[in-house]
DNA sequence: ATGCATGAGGC
DNA sequence: CCTCATGCATA
């Protein structure tokens, strides 16, 4: 049965039932990713669909105190020479109806760990040609060691004066309407910019800036995870090793990487200058929330909820219904599921939505631009996806047997 | 690196 | 209930 397990959020380790120690990457024992390999042949093999060379990638860099650090980002990117009209990001969020300015609802969104804190100071060692594989050297000392059954509750609300120097906030314009095929260019907003030049980014800038801060991550010697909490001890956003990857593979919408991306930049330049003032502020949330427990669908029902997807992307309450029915899965897992395909369609990178042996009807060579996200009637997949049909994994919902919520 | 999940903000 | 940002827990 679906047993709907809950388990603590906030537990810095998690220690499966059988004894092993999963997880725990929140900070300190989380290994370093510091491979030479990339997301880009993963096991889902998404590509990103560079449309062509960067020509003028103002990578906003900082100055190497060294006097060099340069990171040579020469070349030799095995995302081009794909899709020449394929169209990375198609903005559609819902709130972009407002063509004006306003200012973002939601701008922070705390994390949620006890680990914070900290201010580490690392040091900079982009001279040398040893990166030895140095650890995280934050919040190991935040769980208690003791083994109490108090895992939480050890936050503390320490406000410090962080220095005044100006963040940008992240506010972005919300004209992202870009051409698709054609790469235009940055145009410039209507607020001036006084000294600081922060327009809109290309969705070419942001492919740019994404490699470029992941390879310097790397160099620097630097994790994911601690990038994350770095942020959130200098802007006082923390941000999970997660988010840190998401951006770093352009796996989050536009509008979403152009709010990260000042962040992401500001920390390049103090972990860059190792001369950063620790500004570390403190947060705090919900610690008392608990989470159900990640509920596995098996493959097969996996490939038989992507059929109903590309019938229908937003099946309505009742269908839901009957196909959770039908899959034997909770109604709100399948609910969750949808909202996920969803988001994961809006992301660069299609994904391949090959439920059947459907056929896309694309005509090789022509390509269409996703320009969906207005009208709220037509929806079904535009996202020029013209994957070669493989052989569909397609099987009766029915021959399924049941799912355990995980293993 | 990613799959499933939570939640805020909107309709 | 949706979208969207974000992350825990996992493979």
């Amino acid at each position: 049965m679906a047993a709907t397990t809950y388990l603590p959020a906030s537990s810095a380790v998690t220690t499966d039932l059988d004894g092993n120690v999963v997880g725990m990457n929140i900070v300190g024992g989380y290994h370093s990713s510091a491979s030479p390999r990339s997301a880009a042949d993963a096991s889902e093999m998404k590509y990103l669909p560079q449309h062509h060379h960067n020509h003028h990638h103002h990578m906003a860099s900082s100055p190497s105190p060294g006097g060099h650090a340069a990171v040579s980002l020469s070349a030799a990117n095995p995302w081009v020479s794909l899709q020449p009209g394929a169209d990375p990001w198609a903005a559609s969020m819902a709130g972009m109806h407002h063509a004006h300015h306003h200012h973002p609802h939601q701008d922070v969104k705390p994390l949620s760990q006890q680990a914070d804190m900290m201010h580490h100071q690392r040091q900079q060692q982009q001279t040398m040609g040893s990166p030895h594989a140095w650890h995280a050297p934050v919040s190991s000392a935040h769980y208690n060691p003791g083994g109490a059954g108090s895992p939480l509750q050890q936050y503390h609300a320490a406000m410090n004066g962080m220095l005044a120097h100006h963040q940008a906030p992240p506010q972005l314009h919300h004209s992202l309407h870009r051409d698709m095929q054609s790469p235009h260019h940055p145009q410039h907003s209507d607020r001036d910019v006084s000294g600081g030049e922060d327009e809109t980014p290309t969705s070419d800038d942001l492919e740019a800036f994404a490699k470029q801060f992941k390879q310097r991550r790397i160099k620097l010697g630097f994790t994911q995870a601690d990038v994350g909490l770095a942020l959130g001890t200098l802007y006082g956003n923390v941000f999970s090793q997660t988010t840190i990857c998401r951006f770093e593979a352009l796996q989050l919408s536009f509008k979403n990487m152009c709010k990260l991306k000042p962040l992401l930049q500001k920390w390049l330049e103090e972990a860059d200058s190792t001369t950063g003032s620790p500004t570390s502020i403190d947060k705090i949330a919900a610690q008392g929330r608990k989470r159900k427990k990640r509920t596995s669908i098996e493959v097969s029902v996996k490939g038989a909820l992507e059929q109903h997807f590309h019938k229908q992307p937003k099946p309505s309450a009742q269908e839901i219904s009957s196909l959770a029915d039908s899959l034997q899965l909770e109604k709100e897992v399948v609910r969750v599921w949808f909202c996920n395909r969803r988001q994961k369609e809006k992301r660069m990178t299609p994904p391949n939505t090959l439920g059947g042996d459907m056929m896309e009807g694309l005509p090789p060579g022509g390509h269409m631009h996703p320009s969906y996200g207005h009208h709220p009637d037509m929806h079904g997949s535009p996202m020029g996806q013209h994957s070669h049909s493989h052989s569909p994994p397609m099987l009766s919902p029915q021959s399924m047997g049941h799912q355990l919520t995980a293993h």
